[in-house]
DNA sequence: TGTACATCAGTGAACGCGCGTTCACTGATGTAC
DNA sequence: TGTACATCAGTGAACGCGCGTTCACTGATGTAC
């Protein structure tokens, strides 16, 4: 029985890889939304493209310029999906939706994003690029084109619409509202306005 | 010259600590502010009370149940923050402020709380009780007494107030907005009401 | 079309590190009689 | 008031672990002539 010649030989394992800095970013993503950006290491990663730890450094200059990757990664996708969600006919609600909608689904990458995991973010500027895209498109949703004296109130008024769609999101994300019901929630919020100081009448 | 029997001997170091518990949360607080949940270490944390690893597991069975005392704690804390401002003229505005203030001003201790860090809260009975009561305040305050069918409607008011405040609390944390803005923002979105999808005109 | 050679993407072994936890122990404190 | 003893709060050494990173290397790929 000489194994060698037989077709069951998994995978000719070719000795290039082809892509793999993005199978480390998948990797990566993996481990991050099973358990958390803590559990994200350079080894467990490569371990999981079935590759040595050594050979991540061939795209990565450390683990931290991996994450830093992963977290642009995120953030073009943030905006992607906001960005598709603009044109919806409330695009205030739409964005926000999406961005909730995003949070829940991919929670790790969020938290990374969002996080105090990457302490520099000035020292990745791909991220900072990424990342700023994503905000930029925040306020011009929910700021609205405000000129002149409006400016400093669509400021106010964006801020606002940002916390309350983060807020929402970090509730969700840390379970402190369970997921079935988040959704919903989020809707109702959103559609019906966010007036917290005005109780409803008893 | 003898030192032995000299005047700056430190301390007599007594065997016994004293309270050694809270000196331990006292300096797993000090981590925790300065490097954030993930770095706070069981071993580190002893270090700084100049007392051995081992002397710990004398009051925590684990690493992890050290920081859901640390958890609790804070917990109480912020409770206790809510409802001093819960008797301002405008108890919601006062309570989200105080929220916001609490976060600002113990960030670490504010992740390690409503993070992931924990992963099951359930297991900590006291920690459980102390988030359980801090919430029932949140719930106090913004759902207002709605009876019958108001109650639906305050959930959700309740909700939407604790996630715009909880989400400027994590805007402010993530350095996403610098902390010197931080709580004017905060007092102008609370002050002026939060209409998100209303655009001031131009 | 063939050959020499530089480049490039991988490998495995090894480094030092700090971690959480366990172990057997020491010696002070508190208590029963 | 003294003494015997249990308890209790500490100690230092050691465990195994996984981590990020560096090193010297191998061998396939691409390129110049």
């Amino acid at each position: 029985m000489n194994g060698e010649a037989m077709d069951e030989i998994p995978a000719p394992r070719p000795y290039r890889h082809g892509n793999l800095p993005n199978a480390l970013r998948g990797a990566a993503r993996a481990i991050l939304d099973e358990s958390g950006p803590e559990a994200v290491g350079l080894r467990e990663t490569a371990r999981r493209v079935g590759v040595s730890a050594t050979a991540a450094y061939r795209h990565f200059s450390s683990k931290e310029d991996l994450l830093a990757s992963v977290a642009a990664e995120g953030f073009r996708e943030l905006t992607a999906a906001m960005e598709a969600a603009a044109d919806a006919s409330d695009p205030l609600i739409g964005v926000g939706l999406a961005y909730v909608e995003f949070a829940l689904r991919k929670r790790g990458l969020f938290r990374l994003m969002f996080g105090p995991i990457l302490v520099e973010r000035a020292r990745y500027p791909a991220l900072n690029e990424a990342a700023n895209a994503a905000f930029d498109c925040v306020q011009r949703v929910a700021g609205g084109g405000g000129q002149g004296g409006a400016q400093e109130e669509g400021a106010t008024a964006s801020m606002a619409a940002w916390g309350l769609v983060h807020g929402l999101s970090a509730l969700f994300i840390d379970d402190l509202v369970p997921e079935a019901q988040a959704r919903d929630l989020a809707q109702e919020i959103l559609l019906g306005g966010a007036k917290p100081e005005h109780r409803p009448a008893a």
